[in-house]
DNA sequence: AGCCCTCGAGTTCT
DNA sequence: CTCGAGGGCT
């Protein structure tokens, strides 16, 4: 046996090489891993640049791209490429009107010509990529051009060639001499948002889409460029053919390409009718959002090819095919005018008043611009012309400026200086993002905000006073705090419908619905009355204090449980609970200093409303509760953990320390700087009086506080669930108290922290990330017998 | 100082 | 659901 030649070494790993990107493109099933598909083109590369006679037009190695050219060379398609008719399905339409009325014509036309009992069709994804035409002689691929105008396009064959889906030599056997085969060019979903991630990162240039991804690489002048794109493709049909023969029917031509080497997508089918087209429409359609590429509809082709020749052709578009357009996830309209909303936290949030389009299915009038920010990223203007997307999480977004469209004399929008709503001055902290309302509780915007936040559902949970109605008692004046709701009466609700609709111009009621207004008037004041009996976690969150939500007022509730103590509480020792810092405890201190919050928190309590779960504060809160815990929270500039236990060990009282001069810091061991800091923070009278009250309040809830005995722990002790998904038997909600009362800690969001995910119905990307971080999965059979069991 | 994890806040339409 | 930012750990 002689060592192989350099010749049938290069023939060896040319074949390798081909079979490798085979099967990953074609079969979907790699033989081999990235890194040794690597290898040996390296070492074919390397062994074709010691023998350039070697090279072949195509090797693996031609793929990676030569040198630019200067234009695009035009290639006239032999057949032309055809575009296809559109069916749209009616989006709203008239009672009894189909919606599919335009697939049923489709197909109502052929079959009236063809006369035949069924009509099969092959149905395929309609990718959203760049339709181009690739030709082969004698199995070799020679050229690649775009579609164009259908009868010419350009020669993008080098880039083409770079394409790794894309045979560079025909499999098999049996294929024509000259064989065109046409189909698309598209960008991978995930290809998308790896190569935009690193792009980012790289500060390199972001694509705006894969479909733009796709066109865009194609038309690379340097096909060098093109490589480094990731790029797919999917085989659809067939154009010329010479010297050999294709089967009778499109979906026999599918299987055939696939053969010989071409990537043709797994979604495709032969079904029969209108229903079966209709119910592949539905299927493809549902499954949109998880499809690893984009597509605009899905395509029907009368399968066979007799049938096809009889139907023939409408100007350029054959009257066999068709391309039924799914509702369109991107769509262009005007925006009017850049508006701005007022939340509960003074927070402006600018939003998009467009002319109403049809997106994903719905009309879309409004979306939000998130922040200033944004609005300076895409640089939009009152009057632009925009895209609006509605993807997969359903709530619409401007995408960006059509510069194009923009109509003269437009200019950059700003922030209000003042509210829109009361006119105080709109400010922003220091490296924040938000621009808030300084108003207040001046700002009816935000007094708004807070009652309707104060009555919802997760809050005092006031049923019936929504959106609507907590606009006009507070435009009425009938509630200006949270605490005038527990003053209504009947007589006055009556009385504020009624002022409702002549403010309104609505016509007033009628005898009888007076009836019904009586009755809606009695329910609320009811719902009212039933919100009085509530708990500490959802008194505290309904009190609306900036940086406490639902989890956090569950957490003091929990640490200090009780009410009055918290409403006194010195803020640094606000800190002493588990994930409450500086910015929480000091936005709590704030909140409570204010005398009218005081008064509201007595008027609610004055007015029947009653927190029903009172207790002793959480054992754990003895840990690390004193006078050095005290002193570190306070923030005193120079007194970090070492000092401050210097300062607890020399003053076992805080009354001691407040009247100390600086001497006395020193003999306890602090350096003087430290020492002449703390004495400089204690001149400040305020700094003092927190300093003292923290002291006695510290003592105080030692000496309330019980020791250790944390209860019994629960089967779920330590553990940290996550709920996904729609439950059958409960929602989520009552689901995850069932699990905290369990021990379990409840959490919204998977981590590697996660030790377990309860996926209901119809999980979405919390249950993907689970299963990519491997954590335990239950269903809900699963999480039913657990609770079953331990109930 | 930087990273990871959570929480809070705001949001659209039927 | 997504973004921004607070909290805590390394």
């Amino acid at each position: 046996m002689t060592a192989p030649t350099p010749a049938d070494r290069a023939i060896a790993l040319r074949r390798q090489l081909d079979d490798a990107n085979y099967r990953y493109h074609v079969l979907d099933e790699p033989n081999i891993p990235d890194a040794e598909y690597d290898r040996l083109l390296r070492e074919l590369d390397e062994l074709e640049a010691a023998n350039p006679d070697l090279i072949t037009p195509d090797s693996p190695t031609q793929r990676v791209g030569n040198a630019p050219s200067a234009r695009f060379a035009e290639v006239r398609h032999a057949i032309p490429m055809l575009s296809l008719g559109n069916a749209f399905t009616q989006e709203d339409p008239a009672p009894g009107e189909d919606p599919y009325q335009e697939v049923r014509d489709f197909v109502r036309r052929i079959a009236e010509k063809l006369k035949r009992p069924h009509l099969f069709f092959s149905v395929e994804p309609k990718l959203d990529g760049l339709a181009i035409s690739l030709r082969y002689e004698d199995g070799v691929f020679v050229q690649g051009a775009t579609r164009g105008d259908g009868a010419t396009g350009e020669d993008v064959t080098a880039n083409l060639r770079t394409i790794k889906a894309i045979p560079m030599r025909l499999r098999g056997k049996g294929w024509p001499r000259v064989l065109e085969v046409r189909g698309e060019v598209y960008m991978p979903l995930a290809a998308f948002r790896a190569y935009n991630e690193r792009a980012l990162k790289d500060g390199g240039k972001v694509l705006a889409n894969p479909r733009n991804g796709a066109a865009g690489s194609l038309r690379q002048l340097d096909p060098r460029m093109t490589a480094q794109r990731p790029l797919a493709f999917y085989a659809y049909a067939v154009g010329l053919v010479e010297g050999g023969e294709l089967p009778e029917t499109h979906s026999r031509t599918l299987a055939r390409l696939r053969d010989w080497g071409f990537p043709v997508s797994a979604e495709n089918r032969v079904v029969d009718g209108v229903e079966g087209l209709l119910d592949y429409y539905r299927d493809i359609g549902a499954r949109r959002d998880t499809l690893p590429f984009d597509i605009d509809g899905v395509v029907y082709k009368l399968d066979d090819y007799e049938g096809q020749r009889e139907m023939g052709f409408v100007s350029r578009a054959p009257r066999w095919a068709i391309a039924h357009k799914f509702p369109a996830q991107e769509q262009m309209t005007v925006l009017e005018s850049i508006e701005v909303n007022v939340g509960r936290t003074g927070a402006v949030t600018p939003w998009a008043l467009m002319q109403p389009v049809q997106v994903g299915g719905v009309t879309v009038t409004r979306a939000t611009l998130h922040n200033a920010d944004q609005i300076a990223r895409l640089d939009v203007r009152n009057g632009d012309t925009v895209i609006v997307r509605r993807a997969g999480d359903v709530i619409p977004e401007v995408v960006r400026v059509v510069l194009e469209r923009r109509p003269p004399g437009t200019r950059p929008w700003s922030m209000p200086t003042h509210c829109p709503v009361c006119g105080s001055e709109v400010v922003r902290e220091e490296g924040e993002a938000i621009w808030r309302c300084s108003g207040e509780l001046t700002c009816a915007a935000q007094r708004k905000e807070a009652i309707g936040h104060f009555a919802s559902r997760r809050a005092m949970d006031i049923e019936g006073l929504g959106e609507r109605y907590v606009e006009v008692l507070s435009d009425l004046g009938y509630v200006t705090s949270v605490a005038d709701l527990y003053r209504l009466s009947v007589e006055h609700l009556l009385e504020m419908k009624r002022r409702a609709d002549e403010r309104d111009g609505t016509t007033p009621e009628t005898v009888k619905a007076g009836k019904v207004a009586t009755k809606w008037a009695d329910n609320l004041i009811e719902a009212i009355d039933r919100s009085r009996n509530t708990t500490l976690e959802r008194f505290l969150f309904a009190l609306g204090i900036q940086h406490v939500g639902e989890s956090t007022a569950k957490a003091l509730a929990l640490w200090f449980g009780d009410l009055e103590l918290i409403r006194r509480m010195p803020w640094p020792l606000f800190k002493r609970v588990p994930d409450i810092g500086g910015e929480v405890a000091r936005s709590l201190g704030h909140f409570f200093d204010q005398p009218g919050n005081q008064q509201v928190i007595d008027d609610l309590l004055a007015r029947g409303v009653t927190i029903g779960d009172a207790h002793p504060p959480h054992p754990k809160l003895r840990e690390d509760l004193g006078v050095a815990s005290l002193l570190v929270d306070l923030e005193i500039p120079k007194v970090t953990r070492v000092r401050a236990d210097q300062l607890a060990a020399a003053f076992p009282r805080v009354d001691a320390l407040v009247d100390a001069p600086a001497h006395q810091f020193i003999s306890a061991g602090l350096p003087s700087e430290s020492a002449n800091a703390l004495a400089a923070w204690l001149e400040v009278p305020e700094h003092a009086a927190l300093l003292a009250r923290g002291g006695q309040v510290v003592e105080h809830l030692l000496s309330i506080t019980p020791e250790g005995d944390t209860g019994p722990a629960g089967p779920l002790e330590g553990k940290t669930v996550v709920l996904t998904g729609g439950l059958a038997a409960m929602s989520r909600d009552e689901a995850g108290a069932k699990l905290e009362a369990l021990g379990a800690k409840v959490a919204g969001s998977v981590s590697k922290k996660t030790s377990l995910v309860v996926a209901g119905e119809a999980a979405g990307s919390k249950l993907a990330k689970a299963q990519e971080l491997g954590i335990e999965i239950w269903d809900e059979a699963q999480l039913l017998a657990f609770l079953a069991k331990h109930a």
